[in-house]
DNA sequence: ACAACCATGGCAGTCACTGTCATCAGTAGA
DNA sequence: TCTACTGATGACAGTGACTGCCATGGTTGT
C-alpha cells in the first residue's frame, strides 16, 4: 500500500478546473483544491508557483514543439515560412479529442482576468522565444519579431475560432485559412475589402 | 491651510514608481508607498484596485485617443490604413519629452513578471477595443481582429524601439518603418512563400 | 452657522504565498 | 537486517495584498 497517491499534480489540476468551473476563481481556496483530493495547501505550493499557474502546465512542452518546428525548418525558408511551419507543429498539440477541455478551461480563463493575464504572459513568452529562435536563423531585427507576433496572433484567433461551438474542422486548416486572412490584411491589396 | 494633499494618485505613482526602481516591485509594500507620501495603505487601495495598477493609470486615455482616431478615418478606408491613422494618433501620446520617464518605466515593467502580465493585460485590452471598433466600421471577423491584434503588435515594437539607448527619432516615425518592415514580411513573396 | 459631503484613518479579517522543521514510507547499501 | 538517506508530505507561524466597515474631521454649499 502507497502513501502518496500518485499523480498530485494532475489530480491538483483536475480538481481546480473543476472547482474553478463551478464556483468561480476567487470563490475557490487554494486550500480547498487541496482538500479536495486529499492534500494540504502547502502541498499545493510545492507544485504550482502561484494559484493560477495550476491552469497552465504544459505550456513548456507546446513551446517546445513549436522551437522544435522552427529549428526543422529549411535554412533557407522564409520568417513566414517558418512561422507557417510552426503553427503546424503547434496544432498537433490540440487534437480534436481535447477540443471539449479546452473550451471548458478557455471559459474559466476568459471569465476571470487575472487568469487572463497569465495566458497572456504564457503567449507573449512563447512569442520571444520564437523570435528568438528566428535571430538564431539569421533573421534579424524586428523581423524575428513581427514575425513571431504575427503567429501567435493567427494562433490565438485559429484556436478562438477552433474553440467555437459548431465548428468541426481541425486547427491546423483554421490556422491556415487564419493565416490566408493576415497575409490578406497586410498586404492591403484587393483582397482586404 | 489643506487638510488633504492635493492630486494624491500623481503622487503615489511617482512615489511608487520611485520606489520600485530603488528596491524592487515586490520589496516595495504598498504601505511603504503610502508612507512615503504620507497616506496609509488604505488610502492607496481606494485610489488604485492593486498594487500594479498604480503604474498604470492613463492606459484609458491612450485607448480613446487611439478609438477616435479609428473613429475618424475614412468610412471606406481599409483596415490596415484605418491601422495606420490609429498608431500616428497613439505616437502623440509619446512625446519625446517623455520619452526618459517611458524608459525608466519600462525598465521597472520589464524586470517583473507580475508587471508586465498588466502591461499585457492592458495591451490586449486595447487590441479588442480597436477590433471592436473595426466591426463597427464593417469590417467582419477575423479580419478585425487580426488588423487590431498587428496594430498592437507595430506599436509595441516600435515603442520598444523609440526607448532604445540611442535612439532619437519620433515615435511616429519609427511606427512607420516598423509598419513597412510587417507588409514585407506577411507579404513575402507571391503570397505565402 | 449648519448640514451634507468626502477624503482619509483605523481596524479586523481573509487569503495567497513562504520559510522552516518534523514525519515517515521507501530505498540503497553495509 | 539494520541503517542512513531521500522525497513527498504535514504542521505552523509569519508577511503582505486586499476588503469591508465604521469613525473622524476638514470642505463646501446654502
Amino acid at each position: 500500500m502507497v502513501r502518496w497517491q500518485p499523480e498530485a499534480r494532475q489530480r491538483l489540476q483536475a480538481a481546480a478546473l473543476d472547482l474553478f468551473v463551478r464556483q468561480g476563481f476567487e470563490q475557490t481556496t487554494a486550500a480547498e483544491i487541496a482538500r479536495s483530493v486529499g492534500l494540504t495547501e502547502r502541498t499545493f505550493f510545492r507544485y504550482f508557483a502561484d494559484k493560477r499557474e495550476v491552469l497552465f502546465d504544459g505550456q513548456e512542452l507546446l513551446q517546445q514543439a513549436v522551437l522544435d518546428g522552427v529549428a526543422g525548418a529549411p535554412a533557407d525558408a522564409s520568417p513566414l515560412a517558418t512561422i507557417a511551419r510552426a503553427l503546424e507543429i503547434s496544432a498537433a498539440f490540440f487534437p480534436d479529442e481535447r477540443r471539449g477541455f479546452a473550451r471548458l478551461r478557455q471559459t474559466v480563463i476568459e471569465r476571470h482576468p487575472a487568469l487572463r493575464e497569465r495566458e497572456l504572459l504564457k503567449l507573449a513568452s512563447l512569442s520571444s522565444a520564437v523570435a528568438a529562435a528566428l535571430r538564431g536563423r539569421g533573421i534579424p531585427e524586428p523581423a524575428a519579431t513581427l514575425a513571431a507576433s504575427t503567429a501567435v496572433t493567427v494562433f490565438t484567433v485559429a484556436f478562438g475560432q477552433w474553440i467555437t461551438d459548431g465548428e468541426t474542422r481541425p486547427l491546423v486548416e483554421i490556422e491556415r485559412e487564419v493565416m490566408r486572412d493576415m497575409a490578406a490584411i497586410t498586404s492591403d491589396g484587393p483582397l482586404t475589402r
